[in-house]
DNA sequence: CTTAGGG
DNA sequence: CCCTAAG
């Protein structure tokens, strides 16, 4: 397996590679989205053979437009509440920041190698056996005033270590603050960043302030003391890995081999994080080739488990400082990059297939037992990220469960195809309201990924979308307007009959 | 488990 | 789409 990184790490605009594109090999370029010393995110990105790099232009296009654009991405926020209050200076992390000319500075403590294997071995080529864990004590200190920096590189050279400096007019601010805090003092003058992790300075990256903490928190004295950051933009370097086709199989493999055990690849559809099984990609069509290109990939802590119960000390998800916690805790840390697959395929061919208007998920076929990794990488396709970003994935400190875990993930949401609607339409105005299993097996018997209350739901808004009719009547509403108000009308006739006759009526319709 | 509705 | 009270 080829590992490559790029050396150049400056922001002046992205520059490809200067890598061959290699001819037998997938290419993956993973994209870094730091989050003080987590870094949540990746954009994957496979070069097939014949794959175009991406265009920085294109991954502009398609760009976030609140935060930092050049790169795609985003760390729409960053927060910090840390408690700090008893903290020595001795406690804190040794920071570098030759940059910083300001009284201010970010400086984000933590080693990172610790929580991501993976980067030391980006950064020196190769497995570093020890981690030094003195920085990791501290999940992340977060020091800051007001103040300007200059630039924004990622220091590499270091050894072993990886360093990141923030600058170019990065205004950072806290709220409340008192920055009298040991915390402070420290933060912004000597130190040496010998141990590494991350070192931050702020920047019109990082827009400060807004220290949002929940009132009723009764560790108003430790919130004293901490700050809530929020990172309108983060530029990050790119990481260049090179997979072998032949190496391994899958490219989750590959990639999880080359970042080590730390981390793995997830699986992105149209924005939102999913499950690599066959259900999941079943339900969000992934497994249907033309459905590839709402597909990304993010990056995030390996092996996911679930949410570990939170110590009584740590209502808001604050990491504690002492003893820095895998980064499973986080129930979806990894921020999203939506890729794009360009591949030619027939515009809507769903509207096409008015035969069989309900599309099949092919599920029992061999491919079933492929993941979206396995399928991309069998594909081979170009990605290309883009970043689109869940403003939720991207929080650093999750302020509340998330109501579903992973395995109870919402579903993908799937639009109706107008061919699925008129297969809908008929089903109903054959059978009726009120059948929707048989609905079901009649018209969608092939269609996994709608279940019965789905018609009924989609019915639902069909109905109630013709009832307001012409409003718009380009709209994808009207075209089957009439017919459903029609069908609705008679079955809702005959079904309030039914009430009061015997309900073996219906059959006689058929 | 299926319906039916509200969320 | 999800959740869930009723059948």
């Amino acid at each position: 397996m080829v590992l490559q990184k790029r050396l150049d790490y400056g922001f002046n605009g992205y520059q490809e590679p200067p890598i061959p594109r290699a001819t037998r090999s997938a290419r993956v370029i993973l994209l870094f989205r730091c989050n003080i010393c987590l870094i949540t995110t990746v954009a994957g990105k496979l070069i097939g053979e014949q794959g175009a790099i991406v265009k920085d232009e294109k991954i502009k296009e398609k760009s976030y437009t609140e935060g930092c654009y050049e790169r795609g991405f985003i760390i729409s926020e960053l927060l910090s509440q840390a408690p700090v209050v008893n903290r020595s200076v001795s406690e804190l992390p040794h920071v570098q920041n030759d940059t910083i000319s300001g009284p201010a500075s970010i400086t984000m403590s933590s080693d990172c190698s610790e929580k991501f294997p993976f980067a030391k071995q980006f950064v020196n080529g190769e497995n570093s056996e020890q981690h030094g864990n003195i920085s990791s004590k501290t999940e992340r200190e977060v020091a800051s005033r007001c103040g300007v920096f200059s630039s924004c590189t990622l220091d590499t050279e270091n050894d072993k270590e990886m360093k990141m400096e923030l600058s170019n007019n990065a205004k950072v601010s806290t709220n409340k603050g008192s920055p009298t805090n040991d915390l402070h003092g420290n933060a912004s003058s000597s130190s040496k960043a010998s141990s590494g992790g991350w070192t931050a300075a702020g920047t019109s990256v990082f827009n400060v302030g807004r220290a949002s903490f929940r009132p009723d928190d009764s560790r108003g004295e430790r919130i004293r003391s901490s700050f809530k950051f929020r990172i309108k933009s983060f530029r990050v370097p790119e990481l260049l890995v090179e997979i072998p086709e032949n190496a391994t199989r899958t490219v989750m493999e590959a990639v999880t081999a080359i970042l080590g055990g730390g981390i793995r690849i997830g699986v992105v559809f149209q924005g939102k994080k999913v499950r690599d099984d066959n259900k999941t990609l079943l339900q969000t069509g992934i497994s249907h080739e033309y459905k590839l290109d709402a597909l990304g990939f993010s990056l995030e802590p390996y092996p996911v488990q679930a949410p570990q119960p939170l110590g009584p000390d740590c209502r808001s998800c604050v990491l504690p400082y002492d003893t820095p916690r895998p980064l499973t805790r986080w129930p979806s840390p990894a921020t999203v990059v939506h890729t794009g697959i360009q591949q030619g395929r027939s515009d809507d061919h769903t509207g096409t297939d008015l035969n069989n208007f309900v599309e099949s998920d092919h599920d029992s076929a061999p491919s079933s037992h492929y993941t979206a990794l396995e399928k991309i990488s069998s594909n081979s396709r170009a990605l290309v990220p883009v970043t689109a970003v869940n403003a939720e994935a991207l929080s650093v400190v999750p302020l509340r469960k998330p109501k579903r875990s992973e395995s109870t993930q919402r579903r993908i949401r799937r639009p109706f195809s107008v061919a699925e609607v008129e297969a809908l339409v008929q089903a109903v105005e054959k059978l009726g309201t009120g059948r929707w299993h048989d609905v079901k097996l009649r018209a969608f018997d092939n269609a996994k990924h709608r279940t019965y209350v789905d018609l009924k739901d989609k019915w639902k808004t069909l109905v109630h979308n013709s009832k307001k009719g012409g409003a718009r009547p380009w709209h994808r509403s009207s075209w089957t307007g009439s017919s459903v108000l029609t069908a609705h009308a008679y079955w809702s006739q005959l079904q309030a009959k039914q009430q009061m006759k015997q309900p073996s009526e219906t059959y006689l319709l058929l």
